[in-house]
DNA sequence: TCGCTGCGTGACCGCATGGTCACATTTGTG
DNA sequence: CACAAATGTGACCATGCGGTCACGCAGCGA
């Protein structure tokens, strides 16, 4: 009936798993795995906290799934990246953009920030080895950089740290509701973050947010200023 | 008697309070403010919970003193550099550096990454001015610094938000533990992160880690490979 | 030696929150 | 329509943690 032209059982509860992560990994990365309750969770998708628990085993479940997204979506990403960049420097850019387009398009934030102690036991073990991994990726990409010539000389680690501490306090202060999209916010962020590893850096960035008009819109939770987008 | 050398009952108390803000800060920046209990804290200074209620109000009041701690510091260290710095790329890479330096020594952290929801009411408020007025200040000074030619044509909001991500960032990766003192850690992350604003960025930076020996050590928490340094 | 003051502690309280369950309601199917 | 499966809910339980309190103890002046 209907031609396979609505979703049948599984199908909506895969969707409705999903959005229950897109949920949480909005509401952690905003108060912390540990400050949000499953009912900030259950509210903010219009259900009772009761409803949660057909789809999602348990608070640490969700907490795992939505790092886990993430990681695997950092990972393709710059799989990506270095079948398409040009040189180093262009794959870890790529690779980067992608990441907060991606990221934002499917858990509806940029980045998640994980507490120390959000995770326990051997799944902990398995995130943070994934998380290593993709590190150590990047450290390798910079010192291909170095060597290709695309990258000034310096220090990989910091180099690394340095790119995925912008990238991922870009969670602090970029608003979906805002009138950025998120390829401009990506696109923006990544250029100005890379450019401090470019051994030819440009002498101008392309990105100009004055162009854009903004339309005043209400605060949005604490940020009266204009601390976000 | 003793001359003074000994501090008296009120100056005991002071440093008995200043070592709980150190030892909060700590486990603040590690476990998020909300997955850190008091008695963690407690256990850190190897004291009972109820102790910490003698020299502080509540948990709350505790995040509050660390969080403006850490602003006072961001904000003192800018007008140390404003003052000294010959330009205002100058003047920003002084104040991130002596703010991640006298973080360190201060609170025995590089900065305090703050959930939305972890204060309430009017601490909050304030706390949010004062945070804002900060990224304010950072603002002007670049677009001084393109009005003065010493950095690019840019966007101040993004290219102020790569910059403090990068600092803040420092407090997942640094531990006290390590071989690196805070203050070449502060150079070496100050110096590539500004290098993307800098209008003639140096075509060779001055950090390089693997000058240093680093002899093996056991692993620090959950980080096994060399996440941290 | 006798208080007096301040400090630290274990035991305890109350509440928020993770998690469960019995039940009502809806949906899909023959 | 009948029935079964799936879904969502309010009420409930259990526990971890913020916060309190009565007590023991050390230091100190007379």
């Amino acid at each position: 009936m209907w031609n396979d032209a609505i979703p049948d059982r599984t199908a909506q509860q895969a969707m409705k798993r999903k959005a229950i992560l897109r949920a949480a990994a909005m509401v952690f990365t905003r108060q912390g795995s540990h400050g949000a309750t499953l009912e900030d969770v259950a509210i903010s998708l219009g259900v009772s906290k009761a409803a949660l628990y057909r789809y999602v085993l348990n608070k640490n479940e969700l907490v795992l799934a939505c790092q886990e997204e993430a990681l695997d979506i950092a990972d393709k990403a710059l799989t990506q990246g270095e079948k398409e960049g040009l040189n180093a420097l262009d794959k870890i850019r790529i690779g980067l953009t992608n990441y907060l387009i991606e990221m934002i398009a499917e858990l509806g934030v940029p980045a998640l920030i994980l507490e120390d102690n959000a995770l326990h036991g051997a799944e902990a073990e398995q995130t943070y080895e994934k998380r290593d991994a993709y590190e150590m990726r990047m450290r390798r990409l910079v010192r291909d950089g170095i060597a290709d010539g695309s990258i000034v000389a310096t220090e990989p680690k910091i180099a690394v740290f340095m790119l995925l501490g912008s990238i991922h306090w870009v969670s602090k202060w970029y608003r979906p509701e805002g009138n950025w999209t998120p390829e401009m916010v990506a696109h923006a962020i990544v250029e100005i973050a890379t450019r401090a590893l470019d051994a030819r850096p440009a002498p101008t960035l392309t990105t100009r947010l004055e162009d854009i008009a903004r339309p005043a819109q209400a605060p949005l939770s604490y940020l009266k200023e204009d601390h976000a987008l």
